[in-house]
DNA sequence: AAGATTTCGAGGCAGCATGTCTCGTATTGA
DNA sequence: TCAATACGAGACATGCTGCCTCGAAATCTT
C-alpha cells in the first residue's frame, strides 16, 4: 500500500459537520453535498469513504455513543432513565432518521442492528439478569417490549420519553418478577 | 360551487395503482410520477388532491384496513395474531414506510396517529379491559409495550412478527394479571 | 532523488424525482 | 350559452445523487 494516507483531520471535520447540520436542520434535510461544503471537503472524499449519508451518520453515532454500551452496573430504572435521556434529544432524532432510512435500505438495517441496536439490547439484557430478583421470564421478550415501547414513542411521538416511563416500566418488571412464573421461581 | 366534479374513477385508479406499485417495487421506490403513469392519470391530478406520496398511501391504507378497527370481540391472543398477520405482509411494509416518512414530516405523523395508530391502540385497549381477569395495571403502558414490540420488530426486523409472539405476549400479560398489583386486585 | 500511487479539494455532468405551470379538452351548474 | 372546475399530457426549473476529471499534495518504493 503506497500513496497519500487518508486524512484523519478531514474525516473528523466531515463527521463533526454532519452532526452539526443534523442538529441545525434535522437529519432528513441534511445532504452529502451540504456536509461536504460545511466541512470544507470535496464531495468525492465523502463518496470514497462512505456509501450513503446514513452510513456516515451511523459512524458519527457510534463514535458518540459507542462508549455507553459498556456493561452498566446501574439498576433497571437508572439504566432506562439514562437511555431515554439519550434518545430524547438530538441523538434520538438522528437514530430515528437512520431507522427510517433503513426501511428502504436493508443493508443499513443490518449495520444498525450490529453497531447500535444489538449492543444496546445486550446491555439491557445484562441489567435484567442482574435484577434482584431476576424477572424469571423470557428476557428477549422483555427486551422487545421495553425497547419496543421506547422506539414506539421515539418514532410515533404519542407520549414523552422520560424518567416517568422508566419508572413505570421498572415497576411493571418488578411486578412480573414477583409473580408466579412458568418456572416457579418465586423468591423464598 | 360550479365546474366539473372530481372524478371518483380517477381517484380509485390512482389509489389502486399506488398499492399495486408498492407491492411490486416497495413503498420507498414508488414515485408520484410512476403512480400517475400506472393509473393513466395526469400528474397534476395527484398534486391537486394529495400533498405527498405518503398522504396518498395513507388514504389507500385507511380505505383498506379502516374496517378492521371495529371493536373486536376476540381474546387478546387472537386479536394480536390477527394484527401481527396484517402487519407481517405488504400492508406492514407500507405502514413502515409511512412511519419512516413521518420522521421527516410531522404533519404526516399527526395524520398517521389519528387515522391508523390511534384507532388500533383503542382497539387493543378495549381487548385488554375485557380480559378475565383484567391486567389491573396501567393499560396505556401495556399498550405501549405490546404495540411497541410489534413496531420494534416491524421496523428493526430482528425477529419475526408471528403468532408465537402473540402467544408469548398473551402469557406475559396473564402473568401480570395474576400478580399482586399496585391496586391489590388479585382475583379471589 | 525520482517515480509511482493514492488522497485531497473543487467542480462538471447526466439522471431522476419534485412541484409548478401551461395547454387543449371535458363536464357540470347558472 | 357561459363561467368554473377537473381532466390527461407534458414542459420547465430546481435540487440531490453518484460518477467523472483535474491539478495539487503526501507517502512509499527504488
Amino acid at each position: 500500500m503506497v500513496g497519500r494516507p487518508r486524512s484523519e483531520q478531514a474525516r473528523r471535520a466531515i463527521l463533526k459537520a454532519a452532526l452539526r447540520l443534523c442538529e441545525r436542520d434535522g437529519y432528513p434535510n441534511v445532504t452529502l453535498k451540504g456536509i461536504a461544503e460545511e466541512a470544507g471537503a470535496g464531495r468525492q472524499t465523502l463518496y470514497r469513504w462512505w456509501d450513503t449519508k446514513a452510513d456516515l451518520l451511523l459512524e458519527a453515532m457510534t463514535d458518540l455513543v459507542g462508549s455507553s454500551h459498556a456493561p452498566s452496573q446501574a439498576g433497571l430504572e437508572t439504566f432506562l432513565s439514562e437511555t431515554f435521556a439519550l434518545a430524547d434529544g438530538a441523538i434520538g432524532r438522528i437514530v430515528a432518521g437512520l431507522m427510517a432510512e433503513a426501511q428502504s435500505d436493508p443493508a443499513l438495517g443490518e449495520r444498525l442492528r450490529e453497531r447500535l441496536i444489538g449492543p444496546r439490547r445486550d446491555a439491557l439484557r445484562a441489567v435484567l439478569e442482574r435484577m434482584p430478583p431476576p424477572p424469571g421470564a423470557d428476557l428477549d421478550l422483555l427486551v422487545d417490549m421495553i425497547f419496543g415501547a421506547m422506539w414506539y414513542r421515539l418514532l410515533n411521538r404519542h407520549a414523552p420519553l422520560d424518567s416517568a416511563l422508566a419508572g413505570d416500566i421498572t415497576a411493571l418488571v418488578a411486578r412480573i418478577a414477583a409473580s408466579p412464573g412458568p418456572h416457579g421461581d418465586l423468591p423464598g
